[in-house]
DNA sequence: GCTCAATCTGGGAATCATTCTCATTTATGG
DNA sequence: CCATAAATGAGAATGATTCCCAGATTGAGC
């Protein structure tokens, strides 16, 4: 809290329905969509429209107070800026974890590399190939090999 | 090269397209759209439809070779996965900064947070507001307040 | 060379998350 | 209550990406 008000010059009170949006965000304790977000907050006391929950989530955005990242997939997650969480991601399969700890928690910005921007929060995503998908894709790579490999000529590999 | 081939199981040879597609990338200097990377191909001896530069990005980023990160607008910009850049931008008006060095490049990842996965590339972003758009917000506050201060509501400007 | 099946390609339709429009509702402030 | 401004949301518009599928290309086997 302390922390927070320190580092944003403008904290604007957010109003009611931005409270609410910000409170499922964070009773969800994982990142949703707007589409996620808008079926939950739609079937509540009161409903919110599309339209709302995308324009709120942009200001909130703007405001530091929520962050988005997008999966591979193009699908964008929002979460609150509070929860510093990363994951590790199957580029072939899609599976992720959530990683432990933030790597670039301590490790800020040097005042240089700032140029005047008061740092809000960041996006860290790591991206490789699963056991199962290397598995695969090896298993694949060598079956054409032995097709090649049957018939007479093909040096490639 | 030998780098690549040590990290990478399966390192399929490119189709003459995918060699395309990778040069046009590298060629470029500077992440390129879907559409960015068509309009160009479109152009050149050997078109390529749009169907089939979507097919090869998606095919090369799991091969690793090529890496994908979204603007907050949405928009996916594609790379060489060999060039390592990140960027600080502005959560308001989206101007962006391309940071000098990367902050974990050297810090990997533990042997058990990578539960088995092959690291292929990472994305890191920071977002803020660059000193323009914090006084933009500043002055759009202060006006807020005077106004409600006063009380006696003039809304002549 | 020629043939045929497998693979690749791309025009255009389909998808679908997000944004936009704008008529209506709600908050504000006397 | 009145007037004005701000907020809301239904539905249309947008636009990037994916899907579909018929035609083109490749290349292994002859
Ligand atoms: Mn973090
Ligand atoms: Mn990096
Ligand atoms: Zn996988
Ligand atoms: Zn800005």
């Amino acid at each position: 809290m302390a922390h927070r008000s320190a580092l944003v010059p403008v904290a604007p009170k957010l109003s009611s329905r931005q409270e609410q949006l910000l409170e499922a965000l964070r009773r969800a304790g994982r990142e949703l969509s707007g589409q996620d977000l808008h079926a939950r907050l739609r079937a509540s006391a009161t409903p919110m429209g599309l339209a709302t929950v995308y324009r709120h989530l942009r200001q909130l955005q703007q405001w530091g107070r929520v962050r988005c990242r997008h999966l591979p997939s193009g699908e964008a997650l929002f979460a609150p800026t509070e929860c510093d969480e990363h994951h590790l991601t199957c580029v072939d399969c899609g599976q992720t974890h959530r990683l432990e700890h933030c790597p670039v928690h301590a490790l800020e910005l040097s005042g240089e590399e700032l140029r005047g921007y008061l740092p809000l929060f960041h996006t860290l995503e790591f991206y490789g190939l699963c056991p199962d998908c290397q598995r695969r894709q090896r298993r694949t790579a060598s079956e054409a090999v032995e097709a090649a490999g049957q018939s007479a000529s093909l040096p490639s590999a």
